[in-house]
DNA sequence: GTCTATATAATGATAGAC
DNA sequence: GTCTATCATTATATAGAC
């Protein structure tokens, strides 16, 4: 056998990159190819399944990065609860890159009959839920209110996206989560 | 020359659903023929440009709709600010299938190269803020509070589409806009 | 494990009959 | 204006040499 070019990690990175940029259907195998710097044949070598398989793996692999990176620093860090969902929003910033690259989340969610990557995707978004609510009530909140407040901040980073991608404004995540950290701490009014 | 089997405006309606629920790459000539009910063939003698066309069309369309029902209303109308607003988050409630269909200018805003069509996305995207600012203002809000405002309640209709998306839950929506709509018009707080 | 070469199917697109 | 038939290209996927 011939050595490894590339390791598993910066292949999947490689993968993660384009799916996020064109989309399922818009990240072909000719492109995959180009992008990971492995023929077609290979990436069938460590993907048997094909494209599907590679979206599969890229997805546990975020799935990772977010309990990694996101979720677990947000439950249990010894820092105070706004300082612990600041760390969070320097942690997405650099991960959409200032709000330039898109949400696996959003992207790899659209279309038909994915229905294994659907329910990761669908469970990743409940566990980084889960885990502002979960902060939401240290701070006081009832579980109505933290649950509120948490799916509101979701909303306001997928919608970000989705509008700097639209206008490549490049203020509008930063300015969305500045505004979103308020909000998500800011008393309740009539 | 054989009479013509569909009027312009169901066939732009149907190949738009098709778009919005596929995207661009996803939206195969093949799924296009059939969801029109014409054949390939017929879908080029209507469109010569071919896909790039319908989606073309697909947008000056939607366009339209958005300055008809959306725009216009939101700024001409007699009835009272909060209540144009509040027509228009139903009118989109309605346009969105109670969040349950995504936004066109998601779904073709992903991937590459579709200049014209991107230009036409954001064109209406800075429409409908300006529609939003102006109602804003006249509110009594601020040229700054009056975008951040409204920024915010578009950054919660692209976010909460995706979010619904994403889980199937069919009150993301529905809780977004309603919140969305006391927060526009709330007073600010520290 | 990676490569070249190839198979097979689907895609976007045309030609020409009616 | 729509259709059947076909084209060239690209897509996903496999076989087999090294």
């Amino acid at each position: 056998m011939a050595h490894q070019t590339i390791n598993d990690n910066t292949l999947v990175e490689s993968l993660f990159e384009l799916f996020r940029s064109r989309g399922y259907e818009g990240a072909t195998l000719a492109l995959l190819s180009e992008v990971t710097g492995l023929k077609k044949s290979s990436l069938y070598h460590r993907f048997p399944a094909g494209k599907y398989d590679m979206a599969k793996a890229v997805v546990l692999h975020i799935s990772a990065q977010l309990h990694n990176l996101v979720i677990e620093p947000l439950i249990n860090s010894k820092e105070a609860p706004k300082k612990r969902f600041n760390n969070m929003v320097a942690t997405i910033k650099a991960f959409y890159c200032d709000g330039n690259k898109n949400c696996i989340l959003n992207v790899l969610s659209l279309g038909e009959a994915k229905a294994e990557i659907n329910a990761l995707l669908n469970k990743d978004y409940n566990d980084w839920l889960a885990a502002l609510i979960k902060l939401g009530k240290e701070v006081g909140m009832n579980q109505q209110e933290a649950r509120k407040r948490s799916e509101r901040f979701l909303v306001a980073v997928q919608g970000a996206l989705v509008i700097q991608r639209l206008t490549n404004n490049a203020k509008t995540f930063k300015n969305s989560m500045e505004d979103e950290q308020k909000l998500f701490f800011s008393q309740k009014t009539g």
